[in-house]
DNA sequence: CCTACACAATATGTATACAAAGTGTGCGCA
DNA sequence: TGCGCACACTTTGTATACATATTGTGTAGG
């Protein structure tokens, strides 16, 4: 049962785009990307066009397939959007899980544990992406199911920061976020619905702390008495 | 100028599916269609790989395509799902909308209101369905399009009897499904955002009704005494 | 020197032939 | 007669060759 080297194809690409080792509005050349996965033009171009329908890519008539670019517009409307869907996702999630997805997402939750123990921020970031992206399986909801997902490939891309941490505050909230994980397990367990949209909207909040600070970071130390000679030496 | 053969053969499936010339469920047969729309059968793979991540069709792993089923559970999720989707959509395409758009939305609202004038169903579900995929695209937002678009295929689907009034009381809806369209554009173009979604969630409500009575229709009319006599006679 | 057109080079789109997987039927055997 | 296996048939998946569209470059003309 070996798997088919489409599915590796389409699997990799996914992984790759959202780690970013293929940067967002980078274009892809059909030919380098069957020559690589040694298939052939045709199914190469099916998995594109898959993952066009997934929002991993965009095709452009005549000119080629490239990946999803994270432009401000499409910022803006992530952080407007991605609390809606989350808790919504979470209730029903809570609502709806079966006992087996429950302990897959437990299982997921402890390779992430794991991840982060090593400080291995790209397994981090593709961990957490398969843990929420179960808690949209969970939700059983075929309508919001592809918002989640397209949510999700920005989130996943523009959380790389959140697991590279530089400064220890950054570690804890690396921490945080696993016991929110945590939370949310047990709440979604329990059918609690109110809980685990709460906890789902705390975890949002401190992911977008990060992500924000990340886009508008803090300011670089000026020396303002430095600043004023160059001033005057122009 | 003429139109790709490929793209018509996209427009033409879609429109099928919606009015369910096609049935929901129905298997779609690769040759058979590669045949019909004179095209080969890679560019018809791709429009059906592309109808599939639209939520037209699902594809099944060396079993071909199918036209997505409309049972139980995705009703229930439909009724479920819809007037979140629709009000925040119509919320954001008031705040969002370009004059353009705004012109193009009433120009649609013409057509529709011609199509009621001259009671004919399909187009009249036809342009209802781009009615509110006009207001999707005002929105502007790229994570919840492809939401209301699923949401819109089986809205469409299912709607098919609102506009095949068959008691005068169903006519009546349809006026006053119109009316609420006009109200709609009048909200959106004064970028009143509270006015929209009430709105909205009252179109709603008027479609859920319809549509429930179809599912759940009134029982057939029984004469008691001889249902009676029935049960003694078996 | 800049612009515009033409042609070459590259990349995408389509058709067809072939391979592989799935499905149904019929025959043999218990 | 019922079950199971094998073989043929149908359908889907892949490779490759060819057609068409786009892009870059070079040259001629203003």
């Amino acid at each position: 049962m070996k798997p088919s080297p489409k599915l590796t194809c389409l699997k990799d690409l996914r992984h790759r785009i959202l780690t970013m080792d293929i940067a967002p509005g980078a274009d892809l050349d059909e030919v380098a990307l069957s020559d690589r996965y040694a298939v052939s033009r045709t199914p190469l171009r099916e998995v594109l066009q898959r993952l066009a329908g997934e929002g991993y890519v965009v095709l452009l008539e005549n000119r080629g397939a490239k990946v999803a670019s994270m432009d401000l517009g499409t910022m803006r409307t992530f952080f407007q959007t991605a609390p809606l869907i989350y808790s919504s996702m979470a209730r029903l999630a809570a609502e709806n899980r079966t006992v087996q997805q429950l302990g897959e997402l437990k299982s997921v939750q402890a390779e992430f544990t794991d991840a982060v123990s090593a400080s291995d921020p790209t397994t981090m970031a593709m961990r957490n992406h398969r843990f929420h992206e179960l808690i949209g399986e969970m939700a059983d909801n075929a309508y919001l199911v592809p918002s989640l997902s397209r949510l999700l490939i920005d989130h996943t891309r523009l959380g790389q920061v959140f697991y590279r941490p530089k400064a220890p505050a950054e570690s804890m909230a690396v921490q945080k976020a696993c016991q929110q994980h945590d939370a949310m397990i047990a709440a979604i367990e329990d059918g609690d619905s109110d809980a685990v949209v709460d906890i789902t909207l705390q975890h949002w909040d401190l992911s977008r702390d990060r992500m924000e600070r990340f886009v508008r970071p803090d300011p670089l130390p000026l020396d303002v008495a430095d600043l004023r000679e160059r001033t005057h030496a122009v």
